[in-house]
DNA sequence: ATTTTCCCCTGCCGGC
DNA sequence: TGCCGGCAGGGGAAAA
């Protein structure tokens, strides 16, 4: 499932290609991908238009256009966005959107449960703003994120930690994976009040999700599912998982066995002895 | 105000 | 072998 990892590495791939080209021509295979717009609306809006750059907002990927227009784009759980140096009609998948440049190159917006969204932005710069506020809290890679900044936006939560960690609009990115793992590496138990964690736990908490993030990105995400990167390759992350999909296996730490339980919902990994129960 | 539940969607997997 | 219920989890709306 494409967390920040994920969502950053396609960032980077696609930023390092499609900024300057132009939409030539744009075309939507699945009208609920751009719903409520109407696709013919969608169409017209970013037909012509010339991409300034890529950028993304947690999970979000925005794509300012030279004329002030914007389009964001969203991957949900099983959205794929793939550029293609040429025709985008080489059997991918579930083919929602495509945009065709006009140098021949294309890019494709394919999504097998159709969750994954595109739509557009405010062109004024401080709706566009105040709408990204909206949406997302804290990016964990930023260097404005310590652990101090940490600490005062878990002081007082009353919820566990995990689902506080899911909340992309407390911090925003994280999604079940990492969260697993950057508990692990804390050894924070993940029903953990948020706001009981001690200083020394926010700590390592703060270092853990900076770490597994940076390594993840290193690795170009983790192609657990059905995740390919920008180009439509496989990430590696996934063979650095700890505890994520290893229930009953050892713990790479100390060597007990890994469960697996329900939190918020969300199918959870962890380490009883290494993350004591609350 | 914050936290919890439900919903959307479909490939996949385990059980019978 | 094949059917089928349950699972997976992103975010957002709705409910508590």
């Amino acid at each position: 499932m494409p967390e920040l990892p994920e969502v950053e590495t396609i960032r980077s791939q696609l930023a390092e290609r499609i900024p300057g080209r132009t939409i030539a021509r744009a075309e939507v295979f699945d009208e609920k991908t751009v719903s409520p717009l109407e696709p013919v609306e969608f169409v017209e809006a970013v037909t012509g238009e010339t991409i300034l750059a890529v950028q993304r907002y947690g999970k979000y990927l925005e794509l300012p256009f030279s004329s002030g227009k914007a389009m964001a784009l969203h991957l949900r759980m099983t959205g794929r966005l793939h550029w293609r140096p040429g025709s985008a009609d080489d059997g991918t998948r579930f083919l929602k959107l495509e945009f065709a440049f006009d140098d021949g190159s294309s890019l494709v917006f394919g999504d097998m449960r159709r969750f994954g969204r595109a739509w557009l932005l405010p062109e004024n710069p401080a709706a566009r703003r105040e709408y990204w506020a909206s949406k997302v809290g804290a990016e964990p890679l930023a260097e404005t994120f310590t652990a101090k900044l940490l600490g005062k936006l878990l002081e007082g939560r009353r919820g566990p930690i995990k689902p506080t960690l899911l909340n992309q609009a407390i911090i925003t990115g994280l999604g079940n994976m990492y969260v697993d793992e950057a508990l692990f590496q804390a050894k924070i138990h993940p029903l953990r009040t948020a706001g009981s964690l001690t200083r020394p736990e926010i700590t390592a908490l703060h270092r853990a999700i900076r770490d597994r993030l940076r390594v993840a990105v290193a690795q170009g995400g983790a192609s657990i599912d059905s995740y390919r990167d920008g180009l439509g390759e496989r990430g590696s992350m996934q063979d650095y998982l700890k505890v994520h999909l290893h229930e009953g296996e050892a713990c790479p730490r100390c060597q007990s066995v890994i469960v697996k339980t329900k939190v918020a919902q969300r199918g959870t990994y962890w380490c009883p002895s290494c993350q004591p129960e609350p």
